[in-house]
DNA sequence: ATTTGTTATGTTATAAAGTATCGTGGTTTC
DNA sequence: GAAACCACGATACTTTATAACATAACAAAT
């Protein structure tokens, strides 16, 4: 998806969940998609200092925070990361594939596996906590 | 099952693997066995220098990442934690529950589960990392 | 138009998590 | 018994994340 509609899209979203996207979070945004895969907050960090010359760690802590809770990102706990998630409006049951190595992501709709998932942790009296379930392995073109 | 029983069966899987359960290792296999539940490392730390009097963030991390390694614990990236696999023996195909709130572990078996996962992943050409899948939400009691 | 409440941001400092590196002492292996 | 290897100790450091407090920006009510 081109980065300007998808921004124009994820402002429509914040909007519509009563929550805005500033000019701060649009651009940590923006940085994050630029990156096509997993970045790292310092990462984002450096490239806000040398875009706007300020910043600070809570300064981006809060914006990647906002954003995940927006649905907009999904935070990748294996890999200390953050990732654009690319359907944020349709309630898809997500698989989402991290490659460790390479940071590439691919998103599958994995609905049966995931429902199959849920349910077995209910027979225990589990609630997922994340709509979209993230795996980190090895893409091919890493892994061979 | 029983902490002595267990570290015993712990001692003769690492054998068989070619690789030593070291006194040092055993320590902290103890220790995390005490927790019943997600222990950070740090926690970890703080326990072995209490109860010998020594130790430095290396140590712990050595040992921790060894007994991960023989499959004797879980990382939960999730909770920057460690967690105690019960069944290091068979290559069940686990599903491993952690409560976010309080971490209580349960392991279900989801065998259907997660090969419908794998071959999602397969589908885009990514394989899988860990056997075990590990996934938090919350228990019962701490979402009511 | 000003006060007030609320939400977003800035700033400093520090906590928490994890790793690099180098040295030592003990086994194993030849 | 020398060489190679492995676990462990210790110091220092990097990376990741948050606490705490101050300020700004904006909207609603007075």
């Amino acid at each position: 998806m081109d980065h300007q509609i998808y921004l124009a899209a994820a402002k429509r979203h914040c909007e519509l969940r009563g929550s805005k996207l500033t000019v701060l979070r649009r651009q940590v945004l923006e940085l994050v998609l630029r990156y096509g895969g997993v970045v790292k907050a310092y990462q984002v960090l450096a490239d806000l200092q040398r875009a706007r010359g300020g910043g600070a760690p809570p300064t981006v802590y809060r914006a990647l925070d906002f954003l995940v809770e927006q649905g907009l990102l999904h935070k990748v706990d294996a890999l200390n990361g953050f990732v654009v998630c690319d359907h944020f409006e349709c309630q898809h049951a997500g698989l989402i594939l991290v490659c460790s190595d390479c940071g590439q992501v691919e998103e599958v709709d994995a609905a049966p596996a995931l429902s199959a998932l849920r349910l077995a942790a209910e027979g225990v009296d589990f609630s997922l906590s994340s709509q979209n379930l993230l795996l980190t392995g090895r893409c091919q073109s890493c892994s061979s």
